[in-house]
DNA sequence: GCCTATTAAACCACAATGTGGTACAATCGG
DNA sequence: CCGATTGTACCACATTGTGGTTTAATAGGC
């Protein structure tokens, strides 16, 4: 079927994390203060695109907020297949991280 | 810095947890019992090589074990680097998860 | 000594993902 | 009308991921 990558993982659990106020920048933001990692625009966008073709999350367009410069917003959100797509992804990093955590800590600190 | 697909990042977890039995057979192997998914071998040889020309794991050809045919296997270790990346990419997972799961369950069952 | 089965790695071409730069769209305030 | 602001779209390219096929090495039966 086709897995997720991690970068779309990010992007999804951003949007499930934002609700019904996910779209492009926020879910930029939300990304990069969470893990402080720098991710440019286009890249949300381009994964964005994928992530809506393959049914994995649907867009609406916002109406024009009055009182706020700018292009109208595309909001996002996960639908059902999205959903499953990343418990299944999610499910199987955990597993293979099993309880390796202390592990893992230890050898990158030499 | 380039970061860490995540099949890269399954293959790492594995090594870690085959220790000193860490070669492309069992590596697959591990991958495949654990999170159920099917993993073709060449995939497998393809991406630790990337991860050796990038420094993140080293390898060791064993001594051809008698009793057993076949080529001899070359083994592989995480190395200082490759922890370091590992885990890195896996808080970047856990930062956007974060206490989602639940909803995350609920969604995918609809 | 051959022949074949077994175990495992290497190679390769191609598909899917991820990235950054640049261009475009819409609306605001003056 | 014009520039500033906010945000999306597009594109070319780099990196990752996959499966199929080939090659390497050894064991074991005859």
């Amino acid at each position: 079927m086709g897995y997720l990558g991690e970068f779309e993982q990010l992007i999804l659990f951003s949007i499930l994390q934002l609700g019904d106020d996910a779209f492009g920048v926020s879910i930029r933001e939300s990304i990069e203060s969470r893990t402080g990692r720098v991710v440019s625009a286009g890249s949300i966008y381009t994964t964005l695109g994928r992530l809506e073709e393959r049914g994995l999350v649907t867009s609406r367009t916002g109406d024009p907020t009055p009182g706020r410069a700018g292009r109208p917003r595309k909001y996002y959100a996960l639908r059902t297949e999205g959903a499953k797509a990343l418990r299944e992804s999610y499910a199987a990093i955990q597993a293979m991280a099993g309880d390796l955590g202390p592990l893992l800590d230890a050898l990158a600190e030499s």
